[in-house]
DNA sequence: TTTACATCAGATGTCTGATCTCTTCTGTTG
DNA sequence: CAACAGAAGAGATCAGACATCTGATGTAAA
């Protein structure tokens, strides 16, 4: 027993321990997972339970069940890294084996716009925040960003800092956590702003992620316009059929 | 009663028709939907049952349900056609108001070359048939495709038809269904094939689509190369945190 | 009047244990 | 050897119970 109590929903944590355990090779490539009934009394929960995680694994194409048959651990555990799933950036470079670093080129903050009222549903007279960066791998720069976020949601002091995930200040407070973005995929050429910044020739052609990331009550608390080189990052979906 | 007895999962069924009864406005948004007592007795099923279809339809973000509240409809049915979803290019022109149509330039049967084989994990000898398009909107050309298919997946009489959907070709057999497909995004700027074909200047970029198509075992059936114009095209994903 | 707390009803979360149905294996029979 | 019947094991569904959370309401104290 563990000193801190989780209190998020019991079959969530049951899908964490699964995902965990297929990770670290409990579980091994295809059968493998024992019955309904002994997986639910090795984890000590009901079978109810552990019925409602494994569908969700299911879904999530991590097993496959077949009834009066068993269940599956689906090898391949490959497009978990997909576009589809809301990465920062740091990590993303970190995977590919690489430094995440970042170099500060201006913030500002200024009262709200037209386009900022109707993306951030707010106040005529709010403050907004922008802030310009260029993030690099192994100290070469490969995305340049352009956040947008109104003043509330981020910490009196953030624009101070100079540093630090604009993401991780947002919900520093605990009111706030993004639990989805929607990005809208732009492919450019050249950018005259963006392009210099990058180090790029005109001819490489650059991917631009405008993405409205919001919280659980579907509100919008950033908007972040990130331009890729794409000549060193590769994106891919998986497409599910309808 | 139908005649037709529905053979699938019964939380599958569950799943469709609360989805059709949701569409249909016999649960509005917000709020609406009965307990899960009274709605499974309504169902004529069990609560367990309507259980896993609920959790299924919250991981869609189709409804929410609150601890202790309820279970309320999610309003916004909005980006169910982003890109996450597999659709036709067909049926996303039409959904932009224009007439879809299709140019074949070539088509091509020949032995299945080294890329191929670790493609589809297919023979040698076998053989491999490459079909050019150009789709157009309203008669003017918008995305140039190349299609690759092993010709064991396709009917024999498909290169005399000049016509028709590839997909729908692939599964007319009955034999293979396309579940899911792999995408990967690749922006380029001009490209000295595709570029001309869709008739557009050296400064427009290209939204590039490399598609891997998979079977419900897993296997690789179709392997195609999209080329969309960008300044005709948008392509939007929802990004959930994991 | 306002605030704080106790209580309660109703909803989802979890559990138990049973039955139904599907798939696979195995042994019998012709 | 093939065809069929049965058994065993697994997931699918069911029925009902209890646990826990949330929101509303009533009541007492400030």
């Amino acid at each position: 027993m563990t000193i801190k109590t989780d209190h998020r929903h019991l079959y969530l944590q049951v899908i964490d321990r699964l995902k965990d355990d297929i990770a670290k090779g409990v579980f091994k490539e295809k059968e493998k997972l024992p019955s309904e009934f002994e997986l639910a009394k090795s984890l000590g929960i009901s079978r109810a339970t552990l019925r409602e995680a494994l569908r969700l694994l299911e879904e999530e194409n991590v097993i496959v069940r077949r009834h009066g048959v068993g269940t599956f651990v689906n090898s391949k555990p490959v497009f978990t890294s997909g576009i589809e799933h809301l990465t920062s950036i740091s990590s993303m470079i970190r995977k590919a084996g690489m430094e995440p670093g970042t170099i500060y080129l201006s913030s500002m903050e200024a009262l709200s716009s037209e386009d900022d009222i109707k993306r951030f549903h707010c106040e005529i007279d709010e403050s907004v925040i922008t802030i310009e960066r260029v993030r690099t791998a192994n100290g070469e720069p490969v995305v340049y960003c352009v956040d947008k976020v109104p003043a509330k949601y981020l910490p009196s002091d953030f624009l101070s800092r100079q540093e630090g995930s604009i993401f991780t200040a947002i919900e520093e407070s605990g009111e706030i956590r993004v639990t989805y973005a929607v990005t809208f995929i732009d492919p450019t050429g050249y950018h005259e702003v963006a392009s210099p910044i990058l180090e790029c020739e005109p001819e490489t052609a650059l991917l631009v992620l405008k993405q409205l990331h919001y919280n659980d009550k579907d509100q919008v608390v950033l908007y972040s316009k990130n331009y890729f080189r794409a000549d060193k990052f590769s994106f891919h979906v998986v497409r599910k059929r309808v």
